[in-house]
DNA sequence: CGTGTTATTGACTTCATTCAAATTAGGTGG
DNA sequence: CCACCTAATTTGAATGAAGTCAATAACACG
């Protein structure tokens, strides 16, 4: 069956053992770790760090489909080829595993075969949540809403540690940098957030009011 | 494991039969198959007709992420509620299968199963599609793109006959609906499509001039 | 302590939306 | 078959939200 061959499996591993192995990758800033087109052999787990899905547009455009964070797996296909690009948001470990059939996967690695569709729904869930934001949604709604999704999966705690540029999240967002940029001083300016002057940590100091904000 | 229930089975059928059994519905102009938060204990499969899958945002604003054109398999979930609501577009009619394990499902009726998961993927890979044409596609491009798009699901010919409304291809691309009349006529003046007095068929008259368009 | 990158801010433009009106199509009952 | 009625679509004009362009500011890093 055609649909066997969409689930990855176990790299070979020595003889008796049940767990599937992978190889760690370490990458740095903007280092690109598949391009759409590319042969899909592999998948990926974010072990540190966090990565990008994207596809690009004439003009220079690009959309960010997913980040990906740490326990993430990201670069399934059902076909054989990649149909996004991926890049590492800052320097990042990763793990790499052989892609093969589900049946081996199963049988070999429950637990594994387990995280991986796991991985896969919550990440077509969240795609399906993006395209309301995308379609339906205003500059500060989606601002407010990728702050209360992103704080939700980073770990817990009064602020954020963005992983990534203001250009990322636009290019999340289907905004400009500037329109990002503005939307966040405009949450600031309401005492929503704070933003210190390391600009890549925000503070959250009304989830309620981001809540209603959301739409 | 709790994965293993994400897939449907066959409803109860006969002793020995290995073949899924469904029940036929027929559905009328807009009438309510599930909605959001509803129980998911089916799934279902379009027979004729189509079928819009959307969510409801404040303000009474929209976003369809699917239309189901005939063989298409829609209401699958990972939990145990509707994440969409979903509408009939005119009357259709629908089969009705009983949600159970992939598991059961395989061993019951491969065929199926493989039509189920071939389905899914096809739909992912659609929304993928269509969030890069959500967050940076122009109104031109999105109009083109549906074109194609459309034209390329339902059945061949010089011209589409649309299953929807205006206002659901607007709902649709994140447009308003005097955005897609407006992108409409420009087409038509360019000479790149003809709209019969029938709004609901167009004709490709150009399909290259549209791919340039496309993005 | 410069220096280059990233983010913010301001001014202006533009594309798409909104509001309003006109037109067309399709259905209904005489 | 026609006149009417309602819903869908198109068109026009004005508004507005976000984009673009340009300049500045603030960091992070070497």
């Amino acid at each position: 069956m055609w649909w066997m061959m969409i689930w990855p499996c176990a790299s070979p591993c020595p003889s008796s053992s049940r767990q599937t192995v992978g190889t760690a990758r370490k990458v740095t800033k903007d280092e690109e770790i598949f391009a759409e087109g590319d042969r899909a052999a592999y998948l990926y787990k974010v072990v540190s760090g966090a990565v990008r899905t994207f596809k690009l547009l004439s003009g220079g455009r690009h959309q960010i489909d997913a980040f990906h964070l740490p326990g993430d797996i990201f670069g399934i296909e059902s076909g054989s080829e990649h149909r996004f690009n991926a890049e590492a948001l800052g320097d990042a470990t990763i793990i790499v595993y052989r892609r093969c059939s589900l049946e081996i996967l199963a049988s070999r690695d429950q637990a594994f075969a387990n995280q991986v569709i796991s991985s896969m729904m919550c990440s077509l869930e969240r795609e399906q949540d993006h395209m309301l934001l995308l379609g339906r949604k205003h500059a500060l709604e989606k601002i407010a809403t990728f702050l209360l999704v992103l704080s939700g999966r980073l770990p817990k705690g009064g602020q954020i540690n963005l992983p990534m540029s203001r250009i990322d999240i636009a290019d999340h967002q289907g905004l400009a940098i500037e329109t990002v940029s503005r939307s966040l001083t405009q949450l600031e300016r309401k005492g929503i957030i704070e933003v210190p002057s390391y600009r890549r940590c925000i503070v959250l100091r009304d989830r309620a009011a981001l809540q209603r904000l959301e739409a």
